[in-house]
DNA sequence: AGGAAATGTGCACCAAATTGCACACTTAAA
DNA sequence: TTTAAGTGTGCAATTTGGTGCACATTTCCT
């Protein structure tokens, strides 16, 4: 394993691993709002907030950057915004991530290094 | 789909999913730890730290946590103590976290909720 | 037109986490 | 034994991020 080689593996991850949809992943109170998402499906914010403790400009915003992260997508209708769970989107970031750091699994494997 | 099917696979997911591991990928200076890991590989905490602008210390606290979340590995030997990736440990962190979100991609598909 | 529903956002407060320094401790070298 | 290298941690300052309230805005209903 060449040091060149390091460099490129280093570069690759840290341009593909995404800090925002870790971050969205992280939040206690943010997953609740995933957990709510999953159980009423898709929803407007208000019903979504109901099934947390949060108040309903606190669930807005975790909706904001569930959507910015790439986890959610939101629809306008009317005066209502209704949200949703983007599954194959979810499913599509975890593969990218994986193959992304599968080609490191070689270079750092503590069975290997002793 | 029926709301108890909806009820399990939330309560799996929220079991499943470990924050910790994400938290440590969401920080941009903890990165920089990781991006260093690549780089270098097996190493100590001095010659880790080189690799960033950050103090000593604070690589030294990024790599505990990584070593708690299970994305890295220690050894001491000596005066000196020895950081790794886990590589493995990560792919299959990866790969639970995705079997646990695998049943809920039917279920929260925006092109099928149209 | 008038009122209620739903939402987004500025603002202030508060909790948690990061950061760097200083210091003590352990271990290798001289 | 004396000195230096490597490390972990307490501490305080700073930053970051979450939280809820209040208010303005848009849209629907009567």
């Amino acid at each position: 394993m060449s040091d060149a080689q390091r460099l490129q593996a280093a570069e690759a991850c840290l341009e593909i691993l995404d800090t925002a949809f870790f971050r969205a992943l992280c939040e206690p109170s943010r997953l609740e709002v995933v957990v709510a998402l999953v159980k009423v499906g898709r929803a407007d914010i208000t019903e979504i907030a109901k099934q947390t403790p949060l108040d309903r400009s606190v669930v807005s915003r975790h909706l904001q950057t569930l959507e910015q992260a790439g986890l959610a997508v939101s629809q306008k209708e009317g005066r209502q915004t209704f949200y949703e769970l983007d599954g194959p989107a979810i499913m599509e970031k975890f593969k990218t991530a994986m193959t992304a750091i599968e080609p490191l699994v070689p270079i750092c494997c503590p069975a290997n290094s002793r």
